[in-house]
DNA sequence: ATTAGCACTCACGATAATCGAGTGCTAACA
DNA sequence: TGTTAGCACTCGATTATCGTGAGTGCTAAT
């Protein structure tokens, strides 16, 4: 679909000034906005023509138009430059993303402080999985009774712990030993692809080990299947505060997404096309709760993996200029930081 | 103060038929709840008696009575009589428990399910923390560049990770001698009351040894010292539908309270006297946000010491009859599945 | 001490009146 | 032919008015 020039401009101080101010925007006020030297008239002509098109409706016969979501997605695609951020706010942010050089968990909090602090909506941010690295130590706890805790850690630190009932009793001297027979075999093997054939090739355990191996391996496997990445979210009261929000069942539904972890990922990891931006306009998303929010997220890389994702949840009348320009910095910020976090 | 029976008995129905329908009762209606041959008139009286006491307020001249916190206070101190659960609620709460013998994480997401389901309100739970209980192994796991991770595993399956930055590499045969000087300290010694004295005792350590383990042990003093309890919390978006909560600033100050762990934390665990439920209703809260909430909370032990909290946010017409019924179920069962899960 | 009776209060809901920012249409204009 | 001024019209939002009813306090009778 292509608009004429006039169209084109005309849509976007519509979509810019709805986005502002959440009011319908009407003629008049409109010629008064961009001083085009147009007639409210010829303006009132060109926004009945949008409105055929679908890209404005009027909530009711005598008032201004609202953007549709076909609007912010035309603007979106063809209309919107994603701008670099001001040099002022990208010292700040990168200065700021420098007193957490320790810790992952640290410096996932503080993205989404940022996020949610810098867009004034909800942001969520997906912790690198555990499965995306490299094992570097396994170990076999024995506790009380039956049960053992296995800790697999990776080269960069991260760690997950997997409680497991076992069939007998374990003591320390046992789970030593398997210990080191599991150390032998995965250290160093790609967690996501750990496979439990090479124990057939072990000679020297004997029946009772093996055996046990063969209990935990499959606990090991599910575990890892599972993992779940962490999800640090922040400023989930920020979207109280804007006027298409204040009908309470919506806000309960953003509430019962963000607290619901699954679904938050499955939303997070959800790539449309090879961009770095990904963009969820309102019904666009698959949730249906998500019918009166937009969604922007973006995801982070390690040696040109994928490594976890991150977005800011909003009104579909979301600034999206300036929310892209946020997140494409703290994409780049986040690479560079978590490649100082992990290698070398 | 002391009120005469029928004072008592009429500030009770007041505030039992507040608590159910949130609306002012007047007289009239009352005469006919309670039906204790007492006229409207007499009644009327009763209350502007209880009013001038301050336990009860007119939200306009002429409307029905509601109860002050006050009242709410009297009653919990000097009215309710707490019953036991249900016998079929009880054999489904404990049966509902028995699908989480394994997991602590598990449980205590169970537990604060159950509790937001039978009370109709947002439950909170706090997970032990692990310094609670005794070391059973500590690993140090050596990274990339100069950073190690040591890993603290109690007897009963908890572990905590602990990301440190050294002064120098560590190789993965310097990790092991360190891992194993530690455990032969540490090992069956209470978390809480680590002592790094133990470190000139040692012998046979190179100087660079006993550097690295003076380096490292603060950190885990640190690290214990911050531990904070896992919160586990569920029905957040229950109170929503509660009509006091209309009001979206009511709604935000209680998510961005449930969102802060530090805050929620202290919370469950500011005790009041002796009691095993202890109950906060209003602005008797320490904290400010809380002034039109009630909470109500409880603790579980093991061995007779206190591992976690976990309660109830609601409205200050809370139920408070039910709400304790249940904690104090719960309470008990918790105990009873804790003890299952931790102990021999 | 209790209660029936009565005048009074006041939030709430419905109805009506007003206002104003917006529209579409027509005719005049460049 | 595209643009614009003019005008009548629409309709949500705001305000005003009024009746209703559940509630009250007070007084006098029981």
């Amino acid at each position: 679909m292509e608009l004429n020039a006039r169209k084109k401009k005309i849509l976007e101080v519509i979509i810019r000034d709805y986005i502002s101010t959440a009011e319908p925007v009407g003629s008049r006020t409109l010629s008064k906005r961009c001083n085009l030297g147009i007639s409210p008239a010829t303006i009132r002509n060109e926004m009945a023509d949008l409105e055929d098109l679908g890209f404005l409706v009027q909530p009711h016969t005598s008032s201004g138009r609202i953007p549709t979501q076909q609007a912010y997605r035309y603007y979106v695609d063809e209309i919107m430059e994603v701008k670099k951020l001001e040099k002022i706010i990208r010292t700040d942010i990168h200065r700021g993303f420098l007193n957490y050089t320790s810790e992952m968990g640290n410096t996932m909090d503080h993205t989404a402080k940022v996020l949610s602090q810098l867009t004034n909506y909800t942001a969520v941010v997906l912790a690198p999985r555990v499965t995306n690295f490299n094992c570097k130590h396994i170990q076999i706890v024995s506790l009380i009774k039956n049960r053992v805790l296995m800790i697999v850690v990776t080269q960069e630190g991260m760690a997950k712990n997997i409680e497991i009932t076992l069939g007998q009793q374990v003591d320390s001297m046992l789970a030593l030993k398997l210990t080191n027979v599991l150390n032998s075999f995965l250290k160093n093997t790609f967690l996501r692809d750990m496979s439990s054939e090479f124990i057939d090739q072990i000679q020297e355990l004997t029946a009772e080990e093996t055996h046990l191996i063969h209990e935990i391996l499959p606990h090991l496997k599910k575990a890892l299947l599972e993992d779940a990445s962490e999800i640090h979210s922040m400023g989930l009261t920020n979207l109280f505060n804007y006027p298409e929000f204040s009908d309470i069942e919506k806000i309960k539904r953003l509430v019962n997404i963000v607290q619901e972890k699954q679904v938050l990922s499955d939303i997070l990891t959800t790539k449309d096309g090879n961009r770095v931006i990904h963009i969820k306009i309102g019904s666009e998303n698959d949730n249906e709760s998500l019918k009166d929010f937009s969604i922007i997220t973006s995801t982070y890389e390690l040696d040109g993996e994928t490594m976890g994702a991150f977005g800011v949840i909003g009104p579909t009348r979301m600034n999206y200029d300036n929310v892209s320009s946020v997140l494409n910095y703290i994409r780049n910020e986040l690479n560079l930081h978590i490649s100082n976090l992990l290698m070398k």
